[in-house]
DNA sequence: GATGAATGAGAATTCATTCAT
DNA sequence: CATGAATGAATTCTCATTCAT
């Protein structure tokens, strides 16, 4: 049903998916729809939920390594940025709605709010950027590298090579965090 | 017209924006409306337009200063992220709306490629990076400063000092420049 | 449904019967309408339709009297004619606007074809007139007394005898089948 | 004007013919189209004249030679059918379409009840058919020859010979008329 | 729980007609 | 007389939601 939902998004956007049709596509019935969904929009705050659950691992994973002093920070919010362009390309073009029609029944930032206080934490532990930048340098680094994740997948020009794009973020990077 | 319906796009969100009630609030009638305007869509496509040749001379006026040689290449950048923010800040509700709600009807990939290309001219024309990344660092720097831009306006959290912010912003350019 | 569709052609003719209208007279929703026809133009196909199917059992018997050696094709043949006169009459009202206002969204050719094809037939196994005449004189038939028996019922002056017609048309048939 | 209005008729069908539409075909603005005619109705209402004084002449020139005793009914007849398919080939959608969509707006058969009145005085004064079958003859000449004349040139089949056909009327009228 | 027909408010859009210029 | 922008009532059609079975 929630995967019915997101293929008609992509096809036709949030105004144009209906209810009912997510319901045949799912070869449900309305009425079941409306057992396990409040609403329509219930039905796509699931799909942005899912989405949040697919991705969240993988930038918890990159925390993890980062955490670790041994570590190089820059490699490894490098190694974040490619595994985020990794979970886009599952379905760049769900991605993509999910970022430009689904906006806007989240309030929260709260999942948001976390990965910055978590990642100033990080920073803070290694010493890796004087305390009054903490936060700010932690804020840019999430709002840097998520819209260049999708970018990297579904609006990246094809004759640009991928790795010297990377190379030119580890420059940004250590500039920010060196 | 146009100012009707950004103001209800604003309040209501484009789905329950009624071309009705944007003609009624502009003073005229829907008849009028349809002969200025193809359709619902074609209003809002209207707005985009205006706001993007709002913001178009303010980039275009940065793009010149980072065309002179004696102008300090991440300052100017600074500065345009700051004239950015500074269009956004305007009105930023509907610069927010347009983000979350509009996107779907932009393929203004011919005006950032535009942009892009531009810019690589200009990094070319300093010697700024080394020819082989010049195009990766234009569209390195486009795909960065325009999120950032929106989000300094309505996704900064107010406890976040902004001029620490745009140092660090600072940092991540003289990373990518130097 | 159809039925109220109906009522309302003849009362308002096409263009006035407005869906919702029917909707309201037939004691659905509109929303029920649109679930089981189309569109508007679908409703009115489906009133052909019906029409049709009211008509044809009554051609096709006549046909089948007609294929009898022992009947006379002249006197069946207006037979014929006073059937569909009948038919007509049932509801002239209807009938007349099904011919004025329907007449665009109609593609009856080939109920049209297959009834000559079979009349065509008919003349060729009883012998009725030369070989060579015989598709021309079947089209002839079918092209003359629809019209005819359209007109007997809502064209007809009413001053004027409807036997006397018959006998009139007869002379004709005889002329063209002796 | 009116050819506008015409050309509308056959490729869209009056109800999608619109006025302002009309005028801009017309090279004129809708403002002058309502100086010249009273309504959307109006305008149709003087295809379907002109369409009558188109016809008309080619009617009473037959009339006319029918009239003279040493003219052979049936072959006059026959002529008058020939014209008048030859006047409907002008323009034969258009001919077509006044048929099927414009029938609704005329209530007068004044015309056509004038045509059957001085058809039957040909009749009488040639006693051509007994004085009791006068009037049912005139009015079935009419009813039979009009249909047909449309019908052999927007209907007829194209492997079907017109001549046949013709000859076929003959037999059909030569039975009628003793 | 599942079903899906029914609902009807509400939306987009059209177009005959008017009237100030 | 000509113009054509403005009008807005009316129309077609959609779709989230309900509820009796």
């Amino acid at each position: 049903m929630v995967e019915a939902a997101g293929q008609l998004l992509v096809e036709t956007g949030y105004a144009r998916a209906s209810t009912n049709e997510i319901a045949r596509r799912a070869g449900v019935s309305v009425g079941s729809l409306y057992q396990y969904f409040a609403g329509k929009e219930d039905i796509f705050r699931e799909i942005l939920q899912r989405h949040r659950e697919r991705v969240l691992p993988t930038i918890m994973a990159a925390f993890a390594r980062m955490a670790e002093p041994e570590e190089d920070l820059v490699q490894t919010t490098l190694d974040l940025l490619r595994s985020m362009a990794r979970v886009n390309a599952e379905n760049p073009r769900l991605m993509a709605v999910i970022e430009h029609e689904l906006g806007w029944l989240e309030h929260e930032d709260d999942a948001e709010r976390d990965l910055v206080e978590r990642l100033a934490e990080i920073l803070r532990r290694r010493h890796a950027v004087a305390p009054t930048r903490i936060a700010a340098t932690a804020q840019l680094l999430i709002v840097t590298v998520a819209p260049l994740s999708r970018w990297l997948v579904h609006g990246k020009p094809a004759e640009l090579d991928t790795e010297i794009l990377i190379e030119g973020v580890g420059r940004m990077l250590r500039g920010l965090l060196g």
